[in-house]
RNA sequence: GGGGUUGUAGUUAAGAUUGGUUAUAACGCCGGCCUGUCAAGCCGGAGGCCGCGGGUUCAAGUCCCGUCAACCCCGCCA
């Protein structure tokens, strides 16, 4: 088949932009066959393009060369066509497509290029193509309309964030990609260098120092939008390389901050969606979030909070609870109202969702107008009963379901216990948008295998200094920070602190990470150095760009607002990467691949 | 590292409880007919390593074991 030059044509609408005021103009049109439609005498194509979709026409009495010529159109060719627009006749008006009046009748068809058959239909939606088939032919799934809108979002979504940063005099600066290992945090992403032979640079984590040290330099405020790399493993919504929006401020507090990005997300959410979000967006203590919620993420569109129950149950006879507590841990409930219709299959189900969390099992009662019936009745007394309802709130009708456990445990399991109930009795509404600050991280937590404290948010990361002054010695677990994240429908869009900006202070936080002075100074000797040559007090945040991007999108899955995405096992079906490499190119580098044991 | 779901024409699925003739359908593809369709229609046709490997059996898409891949989750990760 002869295929035509493009030679000196020239678009002169998108596809979808031919309107009724078009109708009698010559217009030229280029883009892909979405579906052919041949009745022999006429052929009807939809042209589509980036834009949308219009229909064209090949008639003999339009022009019987375009006509004949069209007979070995298929599916996904590529066409350039010049013609007239003509308004439909009104029983042929397709209220459907927003092109559904016009047509085009073509006087000219260039064959710009032929399809193979390909792997799955681009035009239908109304099928669903396997991830596996999606991500193999990124290219095709990336044609489909529903791909094209969620990453025209993304770019629309980038140029509204920079036009709000640049309005608030920030700069937009370049951090390295070849980076410094650093000890703390996820696992890096080695590149090795050939010209310093047997040493390697890192991807980086985040741009963390570097916004900071461009801080000491002067800059004010900073943002990018940049990818960073994370070698852990994969999940629905994160990929080993992903894109975060990087903010540092000089010469700020915690609230300026949070109000800041606040009016940019409501910016953002406008202008992207139509959104208003309501500000100032809430604030809550990490405190309230987990015993509340059991989370650090929590979940506000619906209710059933943690209640705590430790008191409460401290010296009844069930042992469960007992023992969770004399070892140290903690007893709390979720009242479902109305969870008395649940059946012994919906308690059974459940009490295997929270094994997941490690939790051993799960007690419930249901609130009957004879009194309490369930298993663990006979192990309260009268006036327990009465307290436990009243603490609970729990009144004829309802279901409490129970855990106890260490704290961790009861957390996890009853913060998603209560996700789980929600989402199976539809309490959670779909369309809403309910962004929350958590506020008071914790500075330290406890690393229960290496028998030490790690940083919550990052090792660089301003204490409240009377908390440190005070618990420094006694109990550093007790030390609160000036960290803070943002939560959307229970999940962590990003998070930020303000920074330590004294070295006396870094010192004393490495101190308390079991840091020596020559590893700190041969990890971040670079960055000590900077606390020393007049560094302003300064703060930021990070936010997760993808994230927020599903949530605009309305994607299910972080892969659907990412072009060219790894699978679940961090590769590239497209382009078959990771692959192995040449012998050469390792002997250059130094390196010799260790082969595995054969068992 | 662990738990779960899935894998059958190009695609999406049925067939798996109860092993048994030529593995079924829709869409797509190829050919023909057709001047108003728009998920076009009608007629005809091609298309299969039932993920892969092993086992049980007279006989395996179906039962058993292993393995690979995609997805969801725990651990991990801000």
């Amino acid at each position: 088949m002869k295929l035509d030059q493009l030679e000196n044509w020239q678009r002169t609408k998108k596809c979808e932009e031919v309107s009724t005021q078009d109708v009698g103009t010559e217009q030229i049109v280029m883009g892909w066959v979405n579906t052919r439609r041949d009745h022999g005498g006429v052929i009807f194509c939809d042209l589509r393009d980036y834009s949308g979709i219009v229909q064209i026409v090949f008639g003999q009495q339009h022009e019987e060369k375009a006509f004949l010529k069209a007979d070995s159109v298929r599916t996904e060719y590529v066409l350039a066509v010049r013609g007239i627009v003509a308004k439909r006749d009104p029983e042929t008006i397709n209220p459907k497509m927003k092109t559904g009046a016009i047509e085009i009748h073509v006087l000219e068809l260039r064959l710009l290029n032929n399809c193979k058959m390909l792997p799955f239909q681009i035009g239908d939606e109304h099928q669903d193509i396997s991830e596996k088939n999606r991500l193999k032919y990124r290219i095709l799934d990336l044609r489909r309309a529903s791909m094209q809108k969620n990453l025209m979002m993304r770019s629309k979504a980038a140029q509204v964030i920079r036009d709000f940063f640049y309005r608030n005099q920030f700069f937009e600066i370049e951090t390295p990609v070849l980076t410094k290992s650093t000890p703390e945090g996820a696992r890096d992403f080695l590149v090795p260098s050939r010209v310093n032979s047997g040493r390697f640079f890192a991807l980086p984590q985040s741009p963390q120092l570097f916004k900071q040290m461009l801080m000491v330099s002067g800059y004010d405020r900073y943002f990018q939008i940049v990818k960073c790399f994370r070698d852990e493993d994969l999940r629905g919504n994160r990929q080993p390389e992903f894109t975060q929006i990087d903010i540092e401020l000089s010469f700020t507090n915690q609230d300026q901050i949070l109000d800041l990005i606040e009016a940019m997300m409501a910016n953002l959410f406008k202008e992207t969606i139509g959104f208003e979000i309501p500000l100032p967006i809430p604030r809550m203590t990490y405190q309230e979030a987990m015993d509340g919620y059991g989370s650090d993420a929590p979940d506000l569109r619906f209710g059933l909070k943690l209640i705590d129950l430790s008191s409460t149950v401290a010296n009844c006879k069930f042992k469960v609870f007992g023992d969770a507590i004399k070892n140290g841990g903690v007893v709390k409930a979720i009242r479902v109202p109305g969870g008395n219709s649940f059946s012994r299959k919906d308690l059974d189900d459940l009490t295997d969702f929270v094994r997941i969390y490690r939790a051993k099992g799960m007690a419930y009662v249901k609130i009957r107008e004879e009194g309490w019936q369930s298993p663990i009745t006979k192990f309260f007394s009268e006036e327990e009963i009465r307290q436990i309802n009243e603490v609970t709130g729990a009144t004829v009708g309802d279901l409490i379901l129970f855990g106890a456990d260490t704290e961790k445990i009861v957390n996890d399991s009853l913060g998603n216990l209560r996700k789980e109930v929600a989402q199976r009795t539809g309490l959670i509404k779909e369309d809403e948008f309910n962004f929350v600050w958590v506020t008071e991280f914790p500075l330290f937590e406890f690393d229960e295998e290496e028998k030490r404290f790690s940083s919550s948010h990052h090792p660089f990361t301003m204490p409240n200094e009377s908390d440190l002054d005070q618990w420094e010695n006694e109990d550093p677990a007790r030390i609160k920070s000036e960290a803070y994240d943002l939560v959307l429908n229970g999940v962590e869009l990003g998070g930020g602190s303000i920074r330590i900006h004294r070295k006396d202070l870094q010192e004393r936080i490495f101190k308390l990470l079991s840091i020596k002075d020559e590893e700190a100074q041969a990890k971040f000797g670079f960055f000590l150095d900077a606390l020393e040559q007049g560094a302003p007090p300064h703060g930021g945040l990070a936010l997760g760009f993808d994230r927020i991007m599903m949530f605009l999108s309305n994607a299910k899955s972080i892969r659907d607002v990412i072009a060219f995405p790894k699978t679940q096992q961090a590769s590239c079906l497209l382009t078959e990467a990771p692959s192995e490499v040449d012998t050469t190119q390792l002997k250059e580098l130094g390196l010799a691949i260790r082969k595995p044991k054969l068992s």
